[in-house]
RNA sequence: GCCCGGGUGGCGGAAUUGGCAGACGCGGAGGUCUCAAAAACCUCUGGCCGAAAGGUCGUGCGGGUUCGAUUCCCGCCCCGGGCACCA
């Protein structure tokens, strides 16, 4: 009698096994050559949800198969402890931030050892630890010496239940706050930046050597890069008489070749000349109007594009550069300060939003850019001055054309990356009055946080020296742990953490409260993972030059810009400071889908959330692992269905009988050449060979569907050839499916391995099958016969046969010669292995 | 508005290079075993017509290319996501 498949015991007792033999353990070997793969760093929540199980079952999945490929494989986990949810459990329940974070890590520790996962725990970090947030001040530090950190003014973003500030990349949707959905503000505020744009272009530029990134996530990020090419042109600015005077200002622009369309400039309303150029004049109450209703605005209104544009006139005038022409200077709030200059040529014929205000204001809207085909362009024809003031359209046109209207650059080609706009560009060059420019949409990183559960940012405020870094042998900057966080307390709530004295003049001075945005933390954590107990340096160069960059990276699309993008720049600095090779983090990236249940996302308040534990209970990990997987492919979606569970804890009860049948009952050695044999035999290696493929391009829903495959094909076989079954073919296919079934099934594949086919070692260091693509070959094939498109009979042919004795087969058939009774044959199309195809009229 | 995904049986999904649409699983129906049930095993399971053989329709909709289209091209519809006053 075989034993019947009990999970729970299989499973906890190989835990402890693989845990005593430190079976996932590695360290470098010069000998292999290596995989890195990694999935993304968790937030210790303490529960663990279907949308973990999914991930960490997928980066198993692969570490385990590159593991039996013969791959030295790094395989690592860790906590990004650091982070609002703690703090907000602390005013909540009253318990300390740390308390509850490293209670949590434990939790979830747990949890993923009970799933079965490869990881070397030895590697272990959490970022809430001195000895890994150490480093972070360190790298903090070195951005400072490269002139890469700066503190700086300017209206940044303010989540107000967050009680921070947050970085653009932070502030998702319509305005809201990544974390926790609330609608953000924007505020004045001194604070700190990482000064990513210095790598914008670089940022960008590497998208195109990442062919292993989703192409999704590429044009994601490249759309926040946002490069945009154009030129800089100076306006010279008029005195209130109107006089022209030795100050310009500068705007951007990607269509230099509209200038002589520029009938008004824009100043933002936060622009700081509007104060200058408008105090006490009769100008002031219209333009302070516009300042105070663009204030108003919310973050949401702003970014829709759907507030109503304002405007008002300032009284003064700037000169434009072509034509000499001066243009009267407005406020509006469709300007945005953070883009460009803050300031802005207004072409309302060829800007659809300029359209709109100078339609609103009565200002005029000469054409400059007109399509081939508009009746404007014979009308105008040769003329090079201003004739034609107002357009006959309902709206601006920004596609290509030609140039009227403009001067000695009349009757060029227009728009945008054109000849008119390189001439134009080219024409302000040389005379000093514009240049060919590139803008980014792109901002630096704003990565002060005015909370207390993160990483202290090491600087100093002298009042005598300014900003003072805290030199890198009084590292690390160590994070209280008295702190009342139930009355909301934060760093600067305690002076005997801010007072200090200056490094440098040794005069009393104040400590930076400000704590690190957690993104910096999940910068680096995968560089840390390749030496994560020295405690000397960041890490040794050498083990990172073994292990970077991460083969195989696996995590949510919610990260697409956010963490991925900050990952990318913190890579391109350390190879900037020798610490690594590597220009990328990620080499490959698979963003998973999500877990859902009635069509929505699991969560508490939904009340929808099926819990990993209960479902382990039930039917144990394997079967959880394995069922995940199988129900969709990796990045899509997938809805939730307990019964599919179940069906999956049936194949691997299955699998499980086969194995232990067949191995303590074996069959003798039968009809080995008969037919069914063959068939078998020939499934194992088409199977074999499939799921090997399948993996590797993630294929794991259809890597299950073959194992199954090929058990019902070693059922077939059982019955076909009854007790003359070959038993050598039968152990054979057992130990096949017991290997191709590892990844998924990890403890039941070692428990039958080690136990029911009584093999020394463990299955997870076994080599993946071979197998043989010629024995997976059928030797015959059933190819169908089409009638004029469609198939009218089928025919069982050697799968080598000719294209003559396919056609003659196909012919000869009975129910095709019905069809084709009183039609003439035209054409005889034959794909060998295929189908015949006949074409008859 | 712009840019990506996606739309295939009752359900999840498969079809890797243009070659038999619906693999595999779930659900359903019938059967074997059993006093009975559960479990397990077996058979069937896209719609319509038909007793069957077979026919016919069928991969969001409408066209096209092709001997042949879920797959390629053109034009739409719907769903999901991202971006959006970026000059």
């Amino acid at each position: 009698m075989t034993r019947p498949y009990e999970p729970h015991a299989i499973e906890e007792k190989w835990q402890s096994v693989w845990d005593a033999e430190g079976l996932y353990s590695v360290t470098e070997d010069p000998d292999r050559p290596k995989k890195y793969v990694l999935e993304m760093f968790p937030y210790p929540s303490g529960d663990i949800h279907m949308g973990h199980v999914r991930n960490y079952s997928i980066g198993d999945v692969v570490a385990r198969y590159f593991t039996m490929r013969g791959y030295s494989v790094l395989h690592p986990i860790g906590w990004d402890a650091f982070g609002l949810p703690a703090e907000n459990a602390a005013i909540k329940s009253g318990t300390h931030p740390a308390k509850w974070t490293y209670a949590n890590i434990d939790k979830q520790a747990a949890s993923f050892k009970r799933m079965g996962f490869s990881y070397d725990w030895g590697r272990t970090v959490k970022s809430c630890d001195v000895d890994y947030y150490r480093w972070g001040q360190w790298v903090f530090l070195k951005f400072w010496e490269r002139g890469l950190v700066e503190r700086k003014k300017s209206p940044v973003n303010w989540c107000p239940s967050c009680k921070t500030v947050l970085a653009n990349e932070q502030v998702i949707g319509d305005g809201v706050c990544w974390r926790c959905k609330s609608t953000v503000e924007k505020r004045d505020l001194e604070q700190w930046y990482f000064k990513i744009t210095e790598y914008s272009q670089e940022l960008l530029d590497d998208l195109d050597t990442l062919p292993g990134w989703p192409e999704r996530v590429k044009t994601m990020q490249a759309n926040w890069i946002g490069r945009s090419e154009g030129a800089e042109v100076d306006f010279t600015l008029c005195d209130e008489a109107g006089q022209p005077t030795e100050r310009t200002i500068t705007v951007f622009t990607t269509r230099p070749d509209t200038l002589f369309g520029c009938t008004f400039f824009l100043l933002a309303p936060e622009h700081p000349l509007v104060r200058e150029l408008t105090a006490g004049t009769e100008h002031d109450a219209g333009v302070r109007a516009v300042v105070a209703a663009a204030a108003r605005e919310t973050a949401v209104e702003r970014a829709s594009g759907e507030a109503e544009k304002l405007g008002a006139f300032t009284g003064r005038y700037v000169v434009n550069p072509v034509n000499g022409e001066k243009v009267p200077v407005w406020v509006s709030n469709y300007v945005l300060m953070e883009y460009g200059t803050g300031a802005v040529m207004a072409v309302p014929s060829g800007d659809q939003r300029d359209f709109e205000f100078a339609r609103k204001y009565g200002l005029p809207i000469p054409p400059v850019v007109v399509a081939a085909d508009d009746p404007l362009l014979e009308e105008l024809e040769g003329m090079r001055g201003r004739h034609l003031l107002d357009v006959p359209w309902d709206q601006a046109y920004d596609g290509p054309g030609v140039m009227v209207q403009s001067g000695d650059f009349t009757r060029l080609p227009g728009g945008k990356n054109s000849e008119g706009m390189r001439a134009v560009t080219e024409w302000l060059s040389v005379r000093g009055q514009g240049r060919f420019s590139i803008n980014f949409r792109l901002r630096d990183w704003l990565i002060s946080r005015q909370r207390y559960w993160g990483n202290p940012i090491p600087a100093i405020h002298c009042p005598e020296c300014g900003l003072v870094p805290v030199p890198a042998d009084q590292l690390p900057v160590v994070l209280p742990m008295e702190v009342d966080i139930t009355k909301g307390e934060t760093l600067a709530d305690h002076p005997e953490f801010y007072e200090t004295s200056c490094p440098k003049c040794a005069g009393p001075a104040r400590r930076e409260t400000d704590t690190m945005d957690t993104f910096t933390c999940s910068s680096w954590y995968y560089f840390r993972y390749c030496d994560a107990r020295n405690d000397g340096a960041i890490w040794d160069p050498a083990k990172v030059g073994y292990w970077m960059p991460v083969d195989q990276y696996i995590g949510g699309i919610e990260h697409a810009i956010l963490h991925l993008l900050y990952s990318r720049f913190f890579t391109k600095v350390f190879r900037d400071m020798g610490l690594t090779s590597a220009a990328e983090p990620f080499t490959n990236l698979l963003t998973q889908g999500m877990v859902k249940k009635d069509g929505e996302t699991m969560s508490k308040s939904r009340g929808n959330v099926v819990a990993p534990e209960d479902m382990v209970a039930r039917f144990g990990a394997d079967a959880l692992r394995a069922f995940i997987l199988f129900m969709a492919p990796p990045d899509k979606d997938l809805e939730w269905n307990q019964e599919g569970l179940e069906g999956m804890f049936r194949f691997l009860t299955r699998v499980w009988r086969y194995v232990s049948e067949v191995t303590e009952a074996p069959a003798g050695g039968g009809a080995i050449d008969a037919a069914a044999a063959r068939a078998l035999r020939r499934e194992r290696h088409r199977v074999v060979g499939k799921v090997s493929a399948d993996i590797e391009r993630f294929g794991f829903n259809t890597a299950l569907s073959a194992m199954m495959e090929l058990l019902n094909a070693a059922g077939d076989y059982r019955r076909a050839d009854g007790d003359a079954r070959d038993g050598v073919l039968e152990r054979e296919v057992a130990e096949t499916l017991t290997l191709l079934i590892a990844p998924y099934a990890p403890h039941m594949a070692e428990e039958l391995w080690r136990e029911v086919l009584g093999k020394t070692g463990s299955v997870h260091r076994e080599p993946w099958p071979a197998f043989d693509p010629a024995l997976a070959a059928a030797d015959e094939v059933e190819i169908a016969v089409q009638v004029n498109g469609k198939v009218r009979g089928k025919l069982t042919i050697a799968a080598d046969a000719g294209e003559d004795a396919m056609r003659e087969a196909a012919l000869g058939l009975e129910r095709v010669q019905e069809h084709l009774a009183g039609l003439a044959v035209r054409k005889v199309v034959v794909v060998p292995g295929k189908l015949v195809s006949i074409v008859a009229g």
